[in-house]
DNA sequence: ACCGCCGTTCCGACTGGCGGAACAGGCGGA
DNA sequence: TCCGCCTGTTCCGCCAGTCGGAACGGCGGT
């Protein structure tokens, strides 16, 4: 195994094991959890109680699955809060998302994904907790956002490296219209997305600026169910501040 | 090594790693990550180009100091809203501090300890930033307050386990004094932290319960600063809503 | 030029991880 | 009730991955 130099396969494939836990917290048998991450059971059995001796994992006692245990939540928390980086945004976040009832979610780009950081939530997107802590960037307003601030010779390499899976009906799948749609990003300065992750789901977002270096870091987005906006009136209403928003954010966070 | 079984002694050590990380965001070098969890520079540079590659640690141009990825805090922004436990006890803790202005950590009893799980800061507590993510008992109101309604057995053995260590003049370092104080907090209903943790910051916590097994899981604590609040005002305004909220959380988190 | 500390790589010794197989317990269907 | 299936768990021999000392190269000090 292991083309890669000197990396840890036992801790890798632990990692794994949390990576797991970290998009469902559904709860998991030990052979699913092995079965998943593609390990025998006896390895997975050794990293589970690994986890539980140290309390990162516990088994619910009732259904008998593994959970996240306290010591997760703690330390998850711990990070958040020690990150300049959230520390820095958050206040920025909850004001807007305050004032005018929003939900926002920012994410960084990095590996061909964009990775959730910090999350706003309303009540009437509450039932839209889907969204994985990392995501694919074709069906998502942030996503086309940071991607369409991408510089030209990158993206290109970046365009032919993605699969365009489809989510819903509406996902862009094709690459020419992924492209144009991009352009048109562009002239606007914010990306949609309508309904292209998950129905009845529409967003707007913006991209996130290094001013160290000027490139695209990640985006911010507005989130809002079809029951209470249709896309034009989100727009109308949120497009400006969203941008907005995007701008002081990116003036604050030193990335 | 290892008397305890079949656990997977490199995992173990990778997450001894990871804690670091949960304690303090300062950035970390090499040289001091294998000092401080007591392994060869060889096996934490493993260990951490394992991380690094996955994303989950990364290295600061800048400073070249090893510092938490973004992977990381996505997976840790996930794993608190997988969380049933904080989603339920977010609303609550949201509306309270909003309410009041108050700072509020709600925290989870395990291994001699209490793991902050949640945490809602107000402007004027911003600077007490310095909780790590899992803390000891006797200086904390939190901690007290959890302790005061541990089945007297089982809190017997606790203390005699419990090093008492001063973290300011205030606090409790005799068990005598400590064992008088609890039986002050379950007259109370509420336990106190005056300066005991950090000179200049006062709290109030009330224990948290299971409702099935009527054990105590665990503690909310209302913080505050001297420069805001005298500890009898504070008391005077705050004590009997915090004990409501800590029913009103213990009646909606089934542990 | 020196020194000290940084991260990184190479190496041989060895230990801890590996997975197949076998065991125990619980649950549901026949 | 018995049987099959799936759960988690333990045992064991083999091999691979981990270990730490030592040595290398690069950088920023005095």
């Amino acid at each position: 195994m292991s083309g890669k130099a000197n990396i840890s396969e036992s801790l890798a494939k632990g990692l794994l094991i949390l990576d797991l836990f970290g998009i469902e917290d559904a709860g998991f048998t030990l052979s699913e959890i092995a079965a998943r991450v593609g390990i025998s059971k006896t390895s997975a059995h050794r990293y589970v109680t690994t986890y539980c001796e140290q309390g990162y994992l516990a088994r619910d006692p009732r259904s008998g699955l593994y959970r996240l245990g306290v010591r997760t939540l703690a330390l998850a928390q711990s990070m958040i809060e020690q990150s300049e980086l959230v520390r820095l945004l958050r206040p920025l976040v909850d004001e807007a998302a305050a004032r005018h009832g929003l939900h926002i979610d920012v994410g960084i780009l990095a590996n061909d994904a964009i990775y959730l950081i910090y999350r706003r939530d309303s009540v009437d997107t509450h039932a839209f907790r889907s969204f994985s802590y990392a995501s694919a960037l074709h069906y998502l307003a942030a996503g086309k956002a940071a991607m369409a601030f991408i510089e030209p010779r990158a993206l290109a390499e970046l365009m032919a490296r993605l699969e365009l899976v489809a989510k819903t009906d509406r996902t862009i799948t094709d690459t020419a219209v992924l492209e144009a749609e991009l352009g048109q990003v562009r002239e606007l300065g914010y990306a949609r997305n309508n309904e292209e992750s998950l129905p009845g789901l529409i967003a707007i977002g913006a991209p996130l600026f290094s001013l160290r270096t000027g490139a695209v870091v990640g985006a911010v987005s507005f989130d809002s169910s079809t029951a209470t906006y249709s896309m034009q009136e989100f727009e109308r209403l949120f497009a400006g501040y969203l941008v907005e928003l995007a701008k002081k954010i990116s003036a604050v966070v030193s990335l």
